[in-house]
DNA sequence: CTAGGGATACGT
DNA sequence: ACGTATCCCTAG
């Protein structure tokens, strides 16, 4: 009895680091107000989220007898270029939250030209990425270019030349109707594949 | 509502 | 069985 046990996925994950990002820590209630991340974290309670990032910083400590190393309190990554990304956002009185940098590599981005037999439009990671941004922006009236580059790298570590990545592949995801671009805005385009959510 | 402590389910 | 990730309950 008790509880079916639900692990955490990572985009539940993401959405938890990007909203602590945003809000602080602590602000647990709020992050889930959130309409960007309340799409995502639906299931979790404001405690869960607490809970979550409890363990989430505690880097196990359990050795097999002496560790006295406070290891991991933060593992500061020494970020090659990026830092301070704009946070532009709403960074009002205390900013308790310290620095939640923790990028996650993106990944292999634009080898989608693996066609393996037949003609099957793999998506590439960096599609799904755009239009995870985009559908956790939630902007009724869409999203701009800039405020879509600005999430994806919260969230994410881009490569090289990301900007010019994200451009063409806004512009090929409207192409193929995926995406629908109006007033240099860009909205996911009717019944997109939502594959999320957790079971009820 | 948030922080902390305790209990329990799940993985190895 | 042990260690760890979630869930549940209580206090501030």
């Amino acid at each position: 009895m008790g509880a079916p046990k639900q692990r955490w996925t990572s985009e539940e994950e993401a959405a938890l680091r990007a909203g602590i990002a945003r809000h602080g820590v602590g602000k647990w209630r709020t992050i889930l107000k959130d309409p960007e991340f309340s799409s995502t974290l639906c299931y979790p309670s404001n405690v869960d989220l607490k809970d979550k990032w409890r363990n989430m910083n505690v880097i196990v400590s359990t050795s097999s007898s002496r560790d006295k190393a406070k290891t991991a309190v933060k593992r500061a990554r020494t970020t090659p270029k990026n830092n301070e990304h704009t946070m532009a956002i709403s960074r009002v009185t205390s900013d308790i939250d310290d620095e939640i940098v923790d990028e996650k590599p993106i990944a292999s981005l634009p080898s989608e030209a693996k066609n393996t037999s037949n003609s099957k439009k793999s998506h590439s990671r960096l599609d799904n990425i755009i239009m995870e941004a985009i559908k956790n922006l939630n902007e009724p009236t869409g999203s701009h270019r800039t405020t879509i580059a600005n999430y994806i790298e919260e969230q994410y570590w881009p490569p090289s030349d990301f900007d010019h990545l994200l451009s063409a592949k806004l512009k090929d995801l409207s192409t193929s109707g995926k995406l629908i671009k109006v007033n240099r805005k860009y909205r996911i385009a009717p019944s997109s594949p939502n594959s999320e959510g957790r079971s009820p």
